[in-house]
DNA sequence: GCCAACGTTGGC
DNA sequence: GCCAACGTTGGC
């Protein structure tokens, strides 16, 4: 089976990268996803061991800032049950859940971070989703040859 | 914090 | 099934 690769999208103020480092042994679900073709390659597409990388949006700089691994099977996001929570979807039943997600756990951190910025000016990376201008999409596929040429940049061995 | 671009909802 | 209205995302 061949191991594919993603990148997800979180706002800083959100859920940064020390949050995820901070989790017990590294590890959290990627709650909250509330579009179809992002739960769709969590629930789909994703297999345990796929490499992801960590970006932040709505931060200074925008910048991919490390890497994690899928680290299990897709399962109904837990927030969509609960009320208190801002991810909450009264439409969703237990026995027909709508939303899906998978855990991920931390493998690295880019020191620096590799900014979009320098992915822009990147030959062989001009065809990032993440480059496309009105591009929402919280979670990306990633071609295998972009995550060799951004760990390059980031000076880093792949995991 | 603004707001353009986008995705979703729901009336028809 | 269309599409206007609405809510959200994310770069700036």
């Amino acid at each position: 089976m061949n191991r594919r690769f993603w990148l997800m999208k979180s706002e800083t103020d959100e859920f940064s990268i020390d949050d995820l480092i901070r989790r017990k042994n590294g590890t959290t679900y990627w709650e909250g996803i509330r579009n179809y073709q992002a739960r769709n390659f969590m629930r789909d597409e994703m297999k345990v061991g796929d490499g992801v990388f960590f970006y932040h949006s709505r931060a200074n700089p925008l910048a991919i800032v490390g890497t994690m691994n899928v680290a299990s099977e897709p399962y109904p996001d837990p927030s969509q049950f609960n009320p208190e929570s801002k991810y909450f979807d009264a439409k969703s039943t237990k026995e027909n859940p709508r939303w899906m997600l998978v855990d991920v756990r931390f493998t690295a951190r880019f020191d620096p971070p590799v900014t979009r910025d320098r992915i822009r000016e990147t030959p062989g990376l001009e065809d990032m989703m993440l480059l496309k201008k009105g591009s929402r999409l919280s979670i990306q596929p990633v071609t295998e040859q972009e995550w060799s040429i951004i760990h390059e940049l980031a000076e880093a061995e792949p995991k």
